[in-house]
RNA sequence: GCGCGCUUGGUGGAAUGGUAGACACAGGGGACUUAAAAUCCCCAUCCUUCGGGAGUGUGGGUUCGAGUCCCACAGCGCGCACCA
């Protein structure tokens, strides 16, 4: 008798039967023994208290290549953890009135209950969060050593203050220039602030990336650019007004165009520049000029980028290579103090910014480069910069040299004036970690009046979070916290105050992976690192991972890591969103899917009977409603069906959409995946025969391995799944005619085996109906046999210039002689060949046979 | 603006330079059934005078042969964005 697959009750046995037998838990080194290790992770999630689809996917995909790597004879680590720290937490505190800590680690139990049901083959036992005492002091302890190393320092910098909440924002957190939550303008405050060197690897990490051929190339590119190296000359101007104070010896710029040094019409100072600053200290007009400037800078791209703003500070310097040539000095708002050294000269004739304020303030305009085949004589620039290739003219020593030539000519030259050198300049900036916030990683220093910036001794770690904090007011509860921050002085003992900035949150996720592989074994980390498979969303190409990428480098130069690359994640893959179709209800509001029905080929609402109108298919979310609860599929359907659907429709990398009809569809897939089985499970189990219809079975299970096993390592589940669909079939097939039963048992042990990865505990379930042993989910990979994944004949086609005309099948390894005869013999072919000149036959062996013909 | 990627049936997609559309979803037809559900099987790019012809965003090119390689263009998406 046919039974029917219950997976509610065959999901919750085999999760139970796992647990008890202790599978997934990694070999320590010596345990494993010849066995290659393998260490898969996914992207720790943050602990919102709610799975969604966007996680099922990515736990699904990192779970098929844990299980996948087991079956092939690795020791795994594939361990889960929560990326506890953050503002969620704190908001909840405020709105709730709940403890950041108790709100956390409730949804970390509510999370890992959700977690349990989709049978992942996680090493719990590795477990931690961030805002464990245990991991954060052990982030100090870093923290420190890194302190100590030169790794991290102090310096003003200027944040995003919201005046209201008392706070510093995140960029993202400012919308408008305006507090995402008060809504007050925000100000731009000097606030003293602890920073990560990252900048001294940005050598490193630019090399390095390249190399990692594991990666997607659109994720090394976008670290490219972030680091952004440009390679220029750094020189000073000097003065020929009069020095101002404290800038006797000129003003220092930065720039990658030397070559066009003799096109120099002015210089430009950013508005944050130092000698702005100063200048604007006797000067109300600049004042006024700066506040513009800030003004706009704020968040309005489009206006910014219309208008260049500029001041004439009256100040002039030498040209350095045109005896009694001046440049007038300029403030202008398009000049960034962030970059190079926040001052740069003016060639408005090959640099389209310069141009544009060059002739919005009328100053000149002298072309130096000159475009291939263009007439020196009659060549102008009007409103369009020319920055193409040419040779350099109107530039005295530099005449008739190509542009790359005339670039190092000019830094020799400027090299042997002593007024510069020629450099490399990054885009990178150093990381700024301090945040004003309670729920986070606490700075472990204290601030005393007469010792100055003291860490605090390793004994004394971890600096723990109070518990008895409020959010009733704004601002930051460590800093009016009425004990906390006073202490004594770890050096000279007399009353102190404690650091009250946290970390930035990304510190945390930065060397998670480390801690995984051992709390603090050097040796076990060593064993496990680099991660072989990191799986993640594309949100995380630049920060995460470039922060990933250099604290693994100063843990190495800490003596925290032995790992002599420095990169943590050798294999990289980022995974597509999860989408869903959107709908709105007559009256405009957002609808979730289970609201809405469809009746016919209109959508209606099911509460109103109201006409829904579909909209867009995007990223499911809250805001959209368009989002589909995995606990709900879960109970549905079942786990195994929810991992199956997010990995067969699309190729991983890109987005799938959700749809009612595919969950369903996978739902039916796993009852005639069971039906394989159950059908077998009563009969006499035999070995395989070796008629014609036993003959086909084996075929095709036998390349059906392969090809799952290649599409798996590949990181193409969709075509393993489509694999698994024609395999199925075929199986199926034998099954109708009740033929190949030997065979079918063959197959069927095997498809147990490769189903795992994808829904193991249908595997499970299979695998006990078919009698196996053990569990399949610690079962071998299985191996295939050559004779039968090799065809003894092939089917070749035929083509007659190009076009396919038929197509033959004949022994595999026959001659091209052989091939072309029986081409040339087969009646479609012969009537368009008849009467015509064959010019000549090409044969490709195995694979096509074209006749050319005149 | 700069950089990167993508574009194949009604839909998601498959295809080491070698039979385009595997596999799935939706659709159509049939079998089983008193009926339904479930299940199973078949059809399915377009045009056609039924011989064939056209066809992978558009236009060129390389090749015996191009979805795949090269050039140009268009559309869509992503990233960065006054980076000197």
């Amino acid at each position: 008798m046919a039974t029917r697959y219950d997976p509610q009750a065959a999901e919750q046995k085999w999760r139970e039967a796992w647990k008890k037998a202790d599978l997934f838990r990694a070999k320590s080194p010596k345990e494993a023994g010849d066995a290659p290790k393998a260490y898969v992770l996914e992207m720790f999630p943050y602990p919102s208290g709610r799975l969604h689809m966007g996680h099922v996917r990515n736990y699904a995909m990192g779970d098929v290549v844990a299980r996948h790597k087991r079956a092939k004879g690795y020791n795994v680590l594939h361990p889960m953890g929560w990326d506890a720290f953050g503002m969620p937490a704190e908001n909840a505190a405020m709105e709730k009135n709940v403890h950041p800590g108790k709100w956390t680690y409730q949804n970390i139990d509510a999370m890992k209950a959700q977690f349990a049901k989709l049978g992942l083959s996680l090493d719990w036992s590795r477990e931690f969060a961030t805002c464990d005492p245990e991991y954060y002091g052990a982030q100090q302890a870093l923290f420190l050593k890194m302190l100590d190393k030169g790794l991290i320092y102090r310096k003003a910098s200027k944040v995003n203050w919201d005046p209201v909440d008392n706070t510093v924002l995140a960029n993202e957190q400012v919308i408008d220039g305006r507090g995402w939550r008060s809504g007050a303008l925000v100000e731009q405050r000097e606030l003293t602030q602890w920073f990560f060197k990252i900048t001294e690897y940005a050598e490193d990490l630019l090399e390095e990336v390249h190399k990692l051929e594991r990666w997607p190339e659109k994720v090394r590119t976008m670290q490219a650019n972030w680091i952004g190296r440009s390679e220029g000359l750094q020189m000073r101007f000097e003065w020929d007004s009069a020095a101002p104070a404290n800038f006797d010896d000129g003003i220092e710029i930065f720039t990658t165009r030397p070559d066009t040094l003799f096109g120099a019409s002015f210089i430009a100072l950013s508005p944050d520049h130092p000698l702005t600053i100063q200048l604007a200290e006797n000067s109300e007009q600049l004042k006024a000029f700066r506040g513009k400037c800030a003004q706009v800078g704020t968040s309005e791209e489009a206006i910014e980028k219309a208008e260049k703003l500029g001041f004439d500070t009256g100040l002039t310097v030498k040209h350095p290579f045109v005896d009694g040539k001046t440049l007038p000095v300029w403030v202008a708002n398009f000049v960034l103090m962030g970059y190079g050294t926040g001052a740069i000269f003016g060639c408005p004739a090959h640099d389209q910014r310069d141009i544009e304020f060059a002739r919005k303030f009328g100053l000149s305009v002298t072309p130096v480069v000159l475009p291939p085949g263009a007439d020196r004589a009659s060549f102008t620039v009007e409103d369009e910069a020319y920055t193409g290739p040419g040779s350099i003219f109107n530039s005295g020593f530099l005449d008739g040299l190509g542009i790359d030539d005339a670039k190092r000519t000019a830094i020799e030259r400027i090299e042997g004036m002593g007024l510069g050198a020629g450099t490399v300049n990054y885009r990178l900036r150093d990381w700024g970690v301090s945040r004003q916030r309670y729920w986070g990683c606490p700075i472990p220093i204290v601030h005393c009046d007469s010792c100055g910036v003291v860490p605090v001794p390793e004994s004394d770690l971890p600096v723990r979070l109070p518990d008895d904090v409020t959010f009733d007011q704004p601002g930051n509860p460590l800093d009016r916290h009425a004990t906390w921050k006073h202490v004594d002085c770890p050096k000279c003992g007399k009353p102190a105050r404690r650091e009250t900035d946290t970390l930035d949150t990304f510190v945390d996720s930065s060397w998670y992976y480390a801690r995984f592989a051992s709390p603090d074994d050097l040796e076990e980390r060593a064993y496990w690192l680099p991660v072989d498979q990191y799986v993640g969303g594309i949100e995380h190409a630049v920060l995460h991972l470039l922060y990933s990428r250099f604290f693994s480098r100063a843990m190495r130069d800490i003596g925290e890591l032995d790992l002599p690359s420095g990169e943590p994640f050798a294999g990289l893959f980022t995974q597509g969103m999860v989408t869903h179709e959107t709908y709105k209800s007559a009256s405009g509001q957002w609808l979730q899917p289970s609201e809405v029905e469809l009746e016919g080929d209109t959508w209606i609402e099911k509460a109103t009977g109201g006409l829904v109108t579909p909209g867009p298919i995007e990223k499911m979310s809250k805001s959209k409603k368009n989002t589909v609860d995995p606990d709900a599929i879960i109970a549905e359907f079942g786990a195994d069906v929810a991992r199956w659907f997010v990995l067969s429709d699309s190729p991983p990398e890109r987005d799938v959409e959700w749809t009612q009809a595919g969950v369903e569809g996978s739902a039916r897939f796993a009852q005639r995946l069971w039906s394989v089985f159950d059908a077998l499970g009563d009969m006499e189990k035999a070995d395989p025969a070796d008629d014609a219809a036993s003959l086909t079975v084996r075929k095709a299970s036998h390349k059906a391995v392969v090809a799952i096993d290649k599409a798996i390592e590949e990181f193409r589940f969709n075509s393993a799944v489509a694999s698994i669909h024609e395999w199925v079939s075929v199986l199926k097939k034998a099954e109708s005619s009740g033929e190949a039963v030997g065979a079918r048992f063959e197959g069927a042990s095997m498809l147990a085996r490769c189903l795992t990865p994808f829904m193991p505990h249908l595997a499970e379930a299979c695998w006990e109906r078919i009698g196996g042993d053990g569990f399949v989910s610690a079962a071998p990979w299985p191996v295939a046999d050559k004779a039968l994944t090799e065809d003894v004949s092939v089917t070749m086609a035929v083509q007659v210039n190009g076009k396919r005309r038929g197509e033959i099948t004949v022994p595999k390894g026959e001659t091209n002689e052989a091939v072309e005869a029986v081409a040339h013999a087969l009646p479609e072919v012969v009537s368009f060949i008849e009467g015509k000149t064959v010019k000549k036959t090409i044969v490709v062996p195995g694979r096509i046979v074209n006749i050319v013909v005149a």
